[in-house]
DNA sequence: CCTTTATCCTATAGAATTAATAGGAATTTG
DNA sequence: CAAATTCCTATTAATTCTATAGGATAAAGG
């Protein structure tokens, strides 16, 4: 389960894939996405440190995709805002953690199959981008 | 990620498997999984009243397994312990709920990604029994 | 029977995470 | 200068997670 958070985030950034190049305030966002506004500043305050959007300040300010759509993915935005796709810290490449009960990591079963579904969850999170998101729907 | 409940219930009902038809008692699976052992006891009574697991009393009593190793899927242990194995609920058969900020689900473009996320994932996790996560390593 | 060894049951508690909200400072436009 | 906006720092309420505590209940073996 991926937090509201990382929802949040993939509609703002899919939304702002959808009005490319536009300047969209945190206020139109929210409307758009009905999300709450105050919440959703946080978040996009975070995607601006990680240089997902460019933002500007002041009256007609607002959001700005800093990249192409395409060259985001929706996993790239859930490990922002989550951390790791992993269903366990021993199966991420990115997040990589010891389990503390594991005695001999390559002889475990769970974390064999971990790595499995990593890289099932992987091939769909890490090949869609902001541009598929945006072409879909309405 | 799934939780350490998750995790050890897989690990106890592994450990279970491997010694199939063998009474059980918590505290060997506890020492054998390194797992804590009340914590573990109040897993293996969910089990239990899950039907997962058949249990006896007193000394040289303890846990089988009360159906055959393969018939028990990794999908239906997370989700007894975790719930729905969705990234979104929204995506969920099992657990299905809508987003409350969802104006309609079936032009949402990310409920779609997700639904994509969760067959992938389950392509995984309920194709792996605890037959398969029993024979490999030690 | 009595001791030992288990499961079983209920409650509790501390820590971490989640999902926001509050309030105002700083900046830009017109 | 006014209005609109991002930006920054705190705080909070609720929930979930990860256990632990303490004892009641039951079975087996001598």
């Amino acid at each position: 389960m991926i937090t509201n958070k990382a929802k949040y985030a993939l509609k703002a950034l899919t939304i702002l894939a959808r009005h490319s190049k536009q300047q969209f305030s945190a206020q139109q966002i929210a409307e758009e996405g009905n999300i709450p506004h105050k919440f959703l500043e946080t978040i996009l305050s975070e995607l601006k440190n990680r240089k997902l959007v460019v933002s500007r300040r002041g009256s007609s300010g607002g959001y700005v995709l800093a990249k192409d759509p395409d060259e985001i993915t929706a996993g790239d935005v859930i490990r922002m805002m989550d951390g790791p796709i992993a269903p366990l810290l021993c199966a991420s490449p990115t997040g990589y953690r010891r389990c503390e009960d594991c005695e001999d990591e390559e002889l475990c079963a769970i974390r064999k199959m971990m790595m499995d579904s990593r890289k099932a969850l992987s091939s769909v999170l890490d090949k869609r981008t902001l541009k598929d998101l945006a072409k879909f729907g309405r």
